[in-house]
DNA sequence: TAAAAATATATCGCAAACGATATAAATTTC
DNA sequence: GAAATTTATATCGTTTGCGATATATTTTTA
């Protein structure tokens, strides 16, 4: 113990490692009999609040890159969810747009936040506590996300 | 956007999962010239804290499963960071050691714990509000982790 | 307007995560 | 003490995440 930095107990990024693990596959259960998963129904999330987006506009939300997005979307056409059409005024571009069964899961799949929340609720963790974590949550992204606009 | 509970921005799940990617990739220019990745460095932290563990040590402070941990553990024996001894108390064990290679590595990674937490409190990030996220964090994965002893 | 640079998306390869299942050895039960 | 159960770890297949690089267009520049 040389080190107590290099302890697991004392590192936030192990905690925001491991919350983030749990909380994903908490809702693996629910996305299970719909046949999806986490980050897809992050798209379909993006997608239900707004129909007909381009790649860029997922990868700007996900903070993720194409390289992963790309794949995804690609799946997510195969499974029936979205389909991909290039955009006619720039060939370079691709329009994501909900499907019918995309646009239908919405209502399957409503409740399932809330549900989550009040399990969670119902154990350690109070209401006011997550509350908290937002905001707090949302400063560290932004000190960790790469600068765009200064 | 007929469900708010449906919204990127009003999900405590997705603020996890995009910290917590954000965080580990900001290991990761550290890690590079040593050759390892963030859960390289998680097993390596174990390790260095107490030597000659069982995978299922491992797997328990990890919250992770053994087909996760095998082939990670697999993967460093490979690379020379560690050993997978069969124990002879019990042959189903194995006992990982550091090598002297594994051993090294704690002296040219202490400082990067400290290093990138000077960077995020460089930015919008208070040392208070770090440690605020500590015990929500905690009590969050209490809530998510699966019941084991109750 | 042809070449250079920038932009949008895609492909490749590898390491993680994880559900499902397998194997092998130890422990319990009958 | 043989069979059944439990325990410890491993294997397999799929999706993700990401660095590096490629492709195809569009835009800029000379």
């Amino acid at each position: 113990m040389a080190y107590p930095q290099l302890k697991l107990d004392n590192q936030l990024c192990f905690r925001l490692y491991t919350a983030a693990r749990l909380v994903t596959s908490s809702y693996t259960p629910f996305f299970k009999k719909l046949g999806i998963t986490y980050p897809q129904y992050l798209v379909l999330m993006i997608l239900w609040e707004q129909d007909n987006r381009l790649v860029g506009d997922i990868t700007e939300k996900l903070k993720l890159e194409t390289n992963t997005v790309t794949p995804l979307l690609q799946r997510m056409e195969k499974m029936g969810l979205i389909v991909r059409q290039k955009s006619l005024a720039d060939t370079r571009q691709r329009i994501i747009s909900l499907t019918k069964k995309g646009k239908h899961l919405e209502e399957e799949i409503k409740d399932v936040p809330n549900c989550l929340a009040r399990d969670i609720v119902g154990k350690n963790m109070k209401i006011e506590e997550m509350q908290t974590l937002i905001p707090l949550l949302d400063n560290f992204i932004h000190a960790l996300s790469p600068d765009k606009e200064e």
